[in-house]
DNA sequence: GTAGATAGTGACCGAATGGATACCATGACG
DNA sequence: CGTCATGGTATCCATTCGGTCACTATCTAC
């Protein structure tokens, strides 16, 4: 477990038990990891980096180490080269999966809903830019 | 909306429409904040601060903001001395609320997990500690 | 011998965030 | 006149976090 989470699971109460949930899971990228690593079962380093638009290997690097300390997921090393490193879910991961997904399709409707909003209030002529993942 | 919300519902694609929802859900007691709003439908700013674990003002304050500009509730104002200022959840606030209830079962699930694992790896002859709730 | 592929690490930076402390405006009450 | 209650604000500080840039180790293939 990570350092910050630790001291979250010992200290904190379950007055905000979602607040864990957040330590967790609300990193740059982390969702995302975990939504691919549902998808794909096991990626490589690079294949996640190709898959997610690229962060820079440090940010990447730093969210599934986390992700690794926090229990979600495995990391298996192949010690040649060049090196090769597989990520996959674990049971702990698998399982946060429905609340991923329920982040997702709230975050979407959320958007969709302030997205109506922005145009009715803030009407522009132009045609709607292509929306760029991030 | 919050700047920073606005920018993400703009900028961001679906690939990570859950990190809108930890945009807006995830700040220091706003979880806790929307729970409370769903069971006492209506509550002053003393009363959420009392129910809350006694934040400062100013954390307080901040928060609330926030989640009014996310649209997640409403602040009525009562032009009357001593002030009195009444939240309550928007339609937008109401709709989180299944999305908090989960982030806080899984985040208890989590944490009993971890409380186990530590309980094994690192066993404490003392008895437990009481809990404090943050 | 040198170029390429993979999976990183280390040092650093700017912005955002939680929090502490002090202060304020107003009217009722005694 | 002074005090209390309410719902804040202003200023400041330390930490965290995402991100950039430079650098590395090792083997294979040309």
């Amino acid at each position: 477990m990570r350092e910050k989470t630790e001291r979250i699971v010992r200290e904190w109460g379950d007055a905000c038990d979602a607040e864990i949930s957040i330590a967790v899971l609300g990193g740059a990228w982390k969702p995302s990891i975990l939504s691919l690593l549902g998808e794909h079962d096991v990626l490589r380093f690079g294949e996640l980096s190709r898959l997610l638009d690229e962060p820079t290997a440090r940010v990447l690097t730093r969210q599934l180490r986390e992700l690794e300390d926090d229990g979600l997921l495995t990391r298996t090393v192949y010690r040649q080269v060049p090196p090769k490193v597989e990520y996959r879910l674990s049971d702990l991961g698998r399982g946060s999966m429905p609340l991923v997904d329920a982040l997702t399709s709230w975050g979407a409707g959320y958007a969709a809903h302030q997205r109506r909003e922005l145009a009715r209030l803030d009407p522009e002529p132009e045609g709607l830019d292509a929306v760029v993942a991030h």
